[in-house]
RNA sequence: GCGCCCGUAGCUCAGCUGGAUAGAGCGAAUGCCUCCGGAGCAUUAGGUCGGGAGUUCGAAUCUCUCCGGGCGCACCA
């Protein structure tokens, strides 16, 4: 058989087959990075941080699991567009304007003086801005509903409802505080994330899918295709409500309404379980819109945002949603398949959204929904103690203790960026002697965000990641620095060696004499199994997008790296004495190299020239 | 009460569609720079894969059950 060297029985009902290794190995050195053109636009939505307040630990998890699935889809041939959700007009926007206009007691006016002073003075001693001032006065405004006598405590949340309907309806003084607060800190985002490099396409923000009315034109199919149904009994009597994934009374196998169902209860019972979606007040809740929202992603909406210029990166432009935007704009929406990186405690919501589009008939779309969910970032009790935060004795014996902006209990992000730069750069200070200022601060940036980075990648999704400095900061092991040196020292052997990769390769792969001879015989089967991992690339990028699954290639990366390190301490290159030998030893570091740099590049990793 | 997730070495985790002797990292012990960078390499110690039953020639992996731990189950977003 083609490919194969032989074949033997090997009992326990097994056959052993042999690979023609010179053929494997051919195939390795011409393994060119070509995408597959997969015609499908797919959009993925991560970040989606709530714009009132810095963002911490749990949003970069997020954020770096969503922007390595994008690089992995455009690297299998998709076309990706990445969108950051923006709830610009939710609870938690309302809390921080809350704050502003009614516990810090400042007008309209003084607010518009105070952000962008705040923003720019906070700023001037780092990477803080707005973003770390809203932080405080969250947790704080979160206290003050909680504080005073009970009739106190009722007119504060009243304030906070009337806040909240304020900004929802828009065109007030309130709505116009909240949107100059909300766009404030989603700059300090956009800005924070982009020293991870990550960057958005779009983002669709909460208010424009109210003023543009992307519920009704929802409401209406919801109503015509029968998943929603108006509830005259029980306690959602008055509601508009449909029924819940999973259900016995499920709206696909009953999508003219609540009818007989067989059960006890009777043909009059009402589904106590349904979901509403709209309330008996009229106004819709959370997931109706967000139904909506992913109607217009799918293009089965029938309506569209306006679209504006936000954020501008090297090489292209971030556009906002605007109620009403500019005549030339990209198109967003219309996605053939769509990913959603939120976190596993919304699966139940999700659930919903997907349920609803399959009701409606839209099968193919809800077949092609995924929920991308991960599992929270939480805290060691020891690191909330760091932080300086009061842990219970009874929280002190919990495995991990959860995120929370409302009590102010987090790791902020940039915090912990600044924390792992200054940590590199000690290590580059004291490697790096001839460097220059820039050229250290550079590099140990490039090793600060590949160790950060690594370490949120490297857990798979649905392990509880229990956040420690220590471990957070190391940069030996199983780390994003480790695979990085790997990296270093292959480049320098060949600028040692006065030759490039692919050079070598090439040299390699044009000598005709039988290649088996490199590959066989106890010494060579570590580099042999280099050069097979290095073969498994195209693999591990199909496993990762079929899974969903990042960790797959982080593991690769972290393997390929370990043999290579082990390869380079056991077969000495630049000395070697018999030239096709030589040439061998260097095709073996050029494909360690090309693979090395490949899975790093997907992983929003940078290969350093140095460390 | 219902649903989802987790339980593998002292600690943190891999183990993907069932396959041969269960693997990494950290931590511990011991070695390794006249030689391409020691953010490295090697060796050693450390496991009844939470318990039990079942399916199978074969189970960490599939099914059931029990025990621990976590997270969801609003006319909040």
């Amino acid at each position: 058989m083609d490919g194969f060297a032989g074949f033997e029985v090997a009992g326990a009902g097994y056959i052993n087959a042999r690979l023609d290794r010179a053929l494997a190995v051919q195939n390795v050195v011409h393994a060119e990075g070509r995408p597959p053109s997969a015609q499908d636009h797919v959009l993925v939505e991560h970040t989606s941080i709530n714009p009132n307040k810095a963002a911490h630990i749990g949003h970069l998890r997020n954020a770096i699991l969503g922007d390595t699935f994008v690089r992995l889809l455009r690297a299998a041939g998709f076309q990706v567009d990445v969108q950051n959700y923006i709830d610009n007009t939710g609870v938690q926007v309302a809390d921080v304007v809350v704050g502003f206009l009614h516990l810090l007691k400042l007008s309209p006016d003084e607010v518009r003086t105070l952000v962008p002073a705040t923003d720019r003075l906070f700023r001037g001693g780092g990477q803080k801005g707005i973003d770390y001032y809203c932080w405080d006065l969250y947790a704080r405004t979160s206290q003050w509903y909680e504080q005073g006598g009970e009739e106190e405590k009722a007119a504060r949340k009243q304030i906070r409802l009337d806040t909240l309907h304020q900004i929802e309806q828009g065109n007030n003084e309130t709505a116009a505080v909240a949107e100059l607060i909300s766009t404030a800190v989603l700059r300090r985002h956009l800005e924070t994330m982009q020293r991870l490099d990550i960057e958005y396409d779009f983002l669709p923000r909460e208010s424009e899918i109210l003023h543009l009315k992307f519920w009704e034109a929802a409401f209406e199919q919801l109503k015509r295709t029968g998943v929603l149904y108006f509830e005259t009994e029980g306690k959602n009597k008055g509601c508009w409500v449909m029924s819940r994934a999973g259900s016995s009374t499920d709206s696909v196998q009953n999508a003219s309404g609540p009818e007989d169902d067989d059960g006890p209860k009777g043909p009059e019972a009402a589904d106590e379980d349904a979901k509403v979606i709209v309330r008996s007040n009229g106004t819709v809740t959370y997931v109706g819109k967000d139904i909506a929202y992913h109607l217009w992603k799918f293009g089965l909406l029938g309506r569209d945002f306006g679209y504006k210029p936000f954020f501008q990166y090297p090489d292209h432009t971030c556009w906002i949603s605007a109620e009403h935007g500019e005549a030339d704009h990209p198109h967003f929406g219309g996605a053939t398949a769509i990913y959603n990186v939120i976190d596993a405690r919304q699966s139940d919501p999700q659930a919903n959204v997907i349920q609803a589009l399959r009701g409606m008939g839209y099968t193919d779309q809800a077949d092609h929904y995924t929920h991308f969910s991960y599992e929270m970032v939480a805290l060691t009790p020891r690191c909330a103690e760091e932080l300086g935060y009061r842990v219970s004795d009874e929280d002190r014996e919990k495995p991990y203790i959860e995120v929370s902006g409302r009590k102010g209990l987090g790791v902020k992000a940039d915090d912990l960026i600044d924390k792992l730069i200054a940590a590199t750069r000690a290590e580059v200070d004291a490697r790096q002697t001839g460097s220059d200022e820039a050229e250290r601060q550079k590099i140990a940036a490039q090793i600060a965000i590949g160790a950060l980075r690594y370490f949120m990648l490297k857990y798979t999704r649905n392990s509880v990641i229990a956040f420690d400095f220590k471990d957070a900061l190391s940069f030996e092991g199983e780390t994003g620095p480790y695979i990085q040196y790997a990296v270093v020292r292959t480049r320098n052997i060949f600028r040692k060696g006065g030759t490039t990769p692919e050079a070598a390769l090439a040299e390699f792969a044009s000598q005709h004499a039988n290649l088996n001879a490199f590959f066989t015989g106890e010494e060579n089967e570590d580099i042999w199994a280099l050069w097979l991992r290095a073969g498994r690339f195209s693999l591990v990028l199909e496993q990762c997008i079929a899974a969903s699954e990042p960790a797959f290639l982080a593991k690769h990366a972290f393997q390929l790296a370990q043999e290579f390190a082990n390869f380079y301490h056991r077969h000495h290159i630049l000395t070697e004495e018999d030239p096709r030998r030589k040439t061998f030893l260097l095709a073996t570091a050029a494909v360690a190299l090309r693979e090395l740099v490949r899975s790093l590049d997907l992983l929003g990793i940078e290969s350093p020239e140095a460390m």
